[in-house]
DNA sequence: CAGCCTCGAGTTCC
DNA sequence: CTCGAGGCTG
């Protein structure tokens, strides 16, 4: 069908531009007919030939190249080949379990939220847990209109063309709810993935280490021609967004779904308690070789979807549902080296350097050996771990991947350490600067004393500076900040923002070194730019300060609101902070002999000496006092806070930094519904349902409940048998309800 | 004051 | 993902 057009070499700019659209749309075309209707409408040889000539073209005239273009989804290089996809209800992930003993606790938990003894009937369901990836199916009108991967669990990947070529997804359902949003897992079974293996090696392609590897290299294919190729499954078990209730219970659920046309797995069983869950998952484990897909446990829900409701989710898991994992696999080998890493806080971490091996299915040459006493055969308490063999040089050990992901060391095997082998010396200086590298009274961590004087601290805290949740500078890495570093042109957060004043002819003249050319630069610049307005949580998260991380940094910003404001009050709190840290010197001091003499008293006379002794000036002590008071802050928070902006160097930094920048203040809190920032208290017996739901329950409509009544109380639910806290309530005139009206408050909003 | 929950920090590999 | 530690609750 190329027969009659032009060689390229003969094509002039104004036919190729004249030619392109029907190209394009062809391959659009035949794209359409081979996923959608599963019948192609031209050979592979056509196809081919057509997205050959349209390379050609492109490659002749590259001004005509279209961003969308179909030449753009081959094989290439991922990221943005992807849209993005919010999704409505978030893909949490589950918590995990071990042993036979977290499972009993977990099923404690659920009683003991729920308010039922250990003998009230409770059902679970419990089916395999497939080693796959998770996927989310949206249906509208029995639709497939789109089909997102997990991602962090609130974004993910619109990958809906490559979800339609695997056959366990039907592309439309009877009888379906308006919105139904399918969630479940893509596997490849181990036949399919040893074919696949096959077939790539002979094509004298790269092959995949597992199968789940597999799977999720062939939904993220670009082409969607390739997915079809790689036979994937699909298992049901889960749903988001719906527009009515799917069923009354998991079981009930997971049938519809097999009546919609779904797969769902075969091996799920419901269980009448804990006993019978371990049973099950006995039963699993002993099939899991036979099975032909790969599993890494098994996963118990509660059955009642009521009672799923009534259990809620804490930030990441759902308080319903756990994963019994199978013990993860292990392999020997040797370790080679034990090499220190130095991080943004200093902390010295000691890494393995192994001999590289398989486990389950990924090479592995370096594991984290955490710090000073996991080397030595101990943990934080004292206590012996491997039973208390050390890890030295040259030593045989079995390394495994804890949560399927971060190797770890789980033995050391003696009769292979090799002669000679001495224990291991953890460095005591700095092996990046020379400094002293310390180790704080009850801390697990050696920290190099040498702050921005140590290169590695420097960049790490640049690092920090630039990453996601902070700065987020697109283009500008972890490897840009180093090379930066190293070349004097960054040492500090404030000269990312003079980089172009100061260097940029030079840098957009660095073609091709670093990858550095005219157009890469100026979007650098640009991307700086954009960065000069920021929000105030992100600034305070960006500057590194220990036990400063997203949370706090929200917290701190929402408490002061202001740069300003947060500047102020931290100087004014300075003499308040120091005698914080006198007294808690005293307090250790005092401490040994108090308790020899019994007297815990001597204690609170020690701090409050070591307090009168510096003198603070009272509006420093309420600044302090107000920041410690804040939600989510304590004292250690807080004098870190406070040393951060009181330690000279740094502080000029900081402000040199502040000067470049437009500080957006954070958003006001929505105060929607009736209860939104308001402070409750619970007193009395509950009958509807327990203190800790009630909690969550309130905390999701944005109240704090707080366990005695006090000024600040907005609100008292009092249940039957109701004492001192009621009676406290009408003496300061705080308004007390019962649990009939709270509850209409609760679902009212 | 002890126990729970959440957050922070560090780490590996693709 | 996990461990340790900080902060809050009962």
């Amino acid at each position: 069908m190329t027969d009659e057009k032009p060689a390229i070499e003969e094509l002039t700019h104004a036919q190729a531009a004249a030619e392109l659209p029907a190209l394009v749309a062809g391959i659009e075309a035949a794209n359409t007919a081979y996923h959608t209707l599963d019948a192609p409408e031209i050979s592979d040889a056509d196809y081919d030939a057509l997205k050959n000539r349209l390379r050609a073209i492109e490659a002749r005239f590259p001004d005509l190249a279209r961003p969308d273009s179909p030449t753009q989804k081959v094989g290439g290089a991922v990221a943005e080949g992807f849209g993005k996809i919010t999704h409505a209800v978030p893909m949490l992930s589950l918590e995990n379990g071990f042993t036979d003993d977290d499972i009993r606790d977990f099923d404690g938990r659920v009683r003991n939220y729920l308010g039922l003894g250990p003998e009230a009937p409770l059902t679970y369901t419990a089916e395999p847990k497939i080693d796959g990836l998770s996927l989310a199916l949206l249906y509208e009108k029995g639709v497939l209109i789109q089909a997102a991967t997990r991602g962090d669990g609130e974004v993910g990947e619109n990958v809906t063309e490559n979800a339609r070529t695997i056959k366990d997804i039907p592309q439309r359902l009877e009888n379906a709810p308006d919105v139904l949003e399918v969630r479940g897992e893509v596997y490849m079974s181990h036949a399919d993935f040893e074919a696949l293996n096959a077939r790539q090696e002979a094509a004298g392609e790269k092959t995949f280490a597992n199968p789940r590897n597999a799977a999720a290299g062939s939904l993220r294919q670009l082409d969607a021609r390739i997915t079809a190729a790689r036979s994937l499954h699909f298992f049901a078990y889960a749903w988001g967004a719906h527009s009515e209730p799917v069923a009354e219970t998991q079981s009930a659920a997971m049938e519809r779904f097999r009546a919609l046309g779904f797969t769902v797995n075969p091996l799920t069983v419901l269980c009448d308690g804990p006993e019978a869950m371990l049973a099950h998952y006995r039963a699993i484990e002993a099939q899991r070789a036979t099975l032909g897909y790969d599993i890494d446990g098994v996963v118990y829900k509660v059955n009642d979807l009521a009672l799923q409701r009534r259990l809620g989710y804490r930030s990441t898991t759902p308080r319903w549902a756990i994963a019994h994992k199978f013990p993860a696999q292990t392999a020997w080998t040797r370790l080679e080296k034990i090499e220190i890493q130095v991080g943004r806080t200093g902390a010295l971490s000691p890494v393995a350097r192994l001999t590289p091996v398989t486990v389950g299915g990924v090479v592995v040459s370096n594991a984290t050996l955490h710090n000073e006493d996991y080397i030595a055969g101990r943990n934080s308490f004292g206590e012996e771990i491997r039973g208390g063999k050390d890890i030295r040089e040259g030593d045989w050990v079995q390394v495994y991947r804890a949560g399927d992901v971060i190797p770890k060391v789980a033995d050391v095997d003696l009769s292979r350490r090799p002669e000679g082998a001495a224990r291991y010396v953890f460095p005591e200086i700095c092996p990046e600067c020379g400094s002293p590298a310390i180790r704080e009274e009850g801390d697990a961590v050696r920290r190099c004393t040498g702050g921005l004087i140590c290169p590695a601290q420097a960049i790490e805290k640049l690092r920090h500076f630039v990453s996601r949740g902070a700065f987020d500078i697109e283009g500008l890495g972890a490897k840009q900040i180093e090379a930066f570093y190293r070349d004097g042109w960054i040492r500090e957060p404030a000269d990312i923002f003079a980089l172009e004043e100061r260097y940029g002819s030079g840098l957009r003249q660095l073609k091709n070194r670093d990858g550095w050319g005219e157009k890469s630069a100026q979007n650098l610049f640009d991307a700086i730019r954009e960065r000069r307005r920021i929000p105030l949580d992100r600034l305070i998260f960006a500057l590194g300060i220990r036990h400063c991380g997203e949370a706090a940094a929200k917290d701190v910003a929402q408490h002061y609101g202001r740069w300003e404001a947060m500047a102020e009050a931290l100087d004014r709190a300075r003499p308040a902070a120091l005698a914080q840290r006198a007294a808690d010197a005293a307090e250790e001091a005092e401490r040994a002999t108090a308790q020899a003499e019994g007297r815990r008293a001597r204690i609170t006379e020690a701090r409050n000496a070591a307090i009168a002794a510096l003198d603070v000036p009272d509006d420093a002590t309420t600044a302090w006092a107000d920041l410690v008071a804040t939600d989510g802050i304590g004292p250690v928070l807080a004098l870190s806070l406070s040393d951060a902006f009181a330690n000279p160097e740094e502080r000029l930094a900081i402000d040199r930094l502040v000067a470049q920048l437009t500080i957006l203040p954070p958003p006001a809190k929505a105060a929607s519904g009736a209860i939104a920032g308001k402070t409750l208290v619970f007193t009395g017996t509950l009958e509807k349902m327990t203190r800790a739901e009630a909690k969550a329950r309130a905390e999701a409509l944005g109240a704090k409940v707080a366990g005695s009544v006090s000024a600040k109380t907005d609100l008292v639910i009092a249940g039957p048998g109701a004492g001192s806290k009621a009676a406290k309530a009408a003496e300061l005139g705080i308004e007390v309800i019962d649990e009939d009206a709270w509850l209409a408050l609760a679902q009212g909003t």
